[in-house]
DNA sequence: GTCTATAACCGGATAGAC
DNA sequence: GTCTATCCGGTTATAGAC
């Protein structure tokens, strides 16, 4: 499926090919950088000519899509046994979060090119565009399972927006890590855990029915955004 | 000021030849975008050969930084009348985040490289880097005048972060303006109007001592990110 | 030292033959 | 599906003029 996304490979040859190529790239990309990393030493290692690392990747970005779907899907089987034990809101979002930022861990070196690329909303990659929505909708959906087992009361018309903010307060949490050069990257984890005390506490008060108005104004805003 | 941050350009002549390059450039640039206009149609416009551009300007890049220079600048201009004679916080911090708008407007086509640059931790332009301390220190003083200037009750511990803060909300607000293709970028100006609401509430409640806990836990996080 | 110009280099991308 | 040849534009090296 992460195959089907992108480009051509339907014969077993292709495929092979491609996913030749693909490794590669990941593998120079981790350990020289991405600029430092030029097409044509991805062919040469990949032992195609470079014009044929062009036939399957129409350029350099794509194959940080391809890199998308990849740390996407290890995310996915990442979470999967934290959301089958833990049954707290709190538990379950910082084991998701903490997941998130294992998987990508190995690619921190060059993890700023990539979200730099996905900051230009001309670029296929930014997280808003068509070409990125699969892999949006489901990391969306992941953060519905987040919430929707667990233990919280959440009042239903947070409940409907709470995937999507919690998306977009994941990616904020990963732009922070983008810039975060500390030992183990240890305040990202410290922001996390902080963070996610604070969605709790600030969720639990959500459901008073004093913040009703407040909590009403909220997301009539966060509509407009959509 | 703004040009003794960047390069040469002691002497009036240089300076001279440097501006034109500049001129053409933002020029070009919002006619036609950024990736479209080559380095050579700059210089060849600005009637210098092809290295004195980059005697000036060392990069393509170096002349988006001049730009967010140009802007923040037209946008402390900008917002000095507002400041002058406005003095509730949410007419205060409207006025200056629509005078950010109306400033960038002129350049929403090619807003997005800019950005995409921006988002690059390696990049000199990267909103935190060194280089641009000095235009996010400037900015983040003009939103401590924001609320100096207000007649609004401020818990002193959320007041020396505030600056800071909303620097991050206007951040947050160019990265949305960015993506908004809404005719006279209508959505963006809704929500700032909304956002700013909310902030203006939030604060309020802030104050009250029931609140405390909460923002102490918030702002405690929140000195982590320094 | 300040400024300007010309000629490369290098790497992403494309065209077109096989 | 694969290759070779080429283009194109950002960047650099370098030489010299004021």
């Amino acid at each position: 499926m992460t195959a089907a996304r992108v480009s051509p490979a339907k014969t077993t040859k292709g495929e092979e090919t491609r996913a030749r190529i693909l490794e590669t790239a990941l593998e120079l990309f981790r350990d020289r950088g991405y600029d430092e990393t030029t097409m044509r030493a991805i062919a040469a290692q990949a032992h195609v000519s470079l014009g044929n690392a062009y036939y399957y990747f129409t350029s350099k970005e794509t194959l940080i899509q391809a890199f998308y779907g990849r740390t996407h899907e290890e995310h996915l089987a990442a979470s999967a046994p934290m959301l089958a034990t833990r049954h707290t809101l709190k538990a379950r979002l910082a084991g998701v979060m903490h997941a998130k930022l294992d998987t990508i861990e190995p690619y921190h070196r060059f993890a700023g090119v990539l979200f730099k690329t996905a900051a230009d909303p001309a670029s296929p990659l930014h997280p808003f565009s068509a070409e990125s929505a699969q892999v949006r909708e489901e990391s969306t959906r992941l953060f519905g399972e987040v919430v929707d087992g667990a233990d919280a009361r959440v009042p239903d018309d947070l409940r409907a927006e709470l995937p999507r903010l919690l998306w977009l307060y994941h990616m904020g949490i990963v732009l922070f890590w983008i810039h975060d050069n500390s030992p183990k990257r240890a305040r990202s984890r410290k922001l996390v855990e902080m963070s996610v005390d604070l969605i709790a506490t600030l969720i639990a008060f959500a459901a008073n029915p004093l913040m009703r108005p407040l909590r009403k104004a909220a997301l009539k805003m966060i509509a407009e955004t959509k």
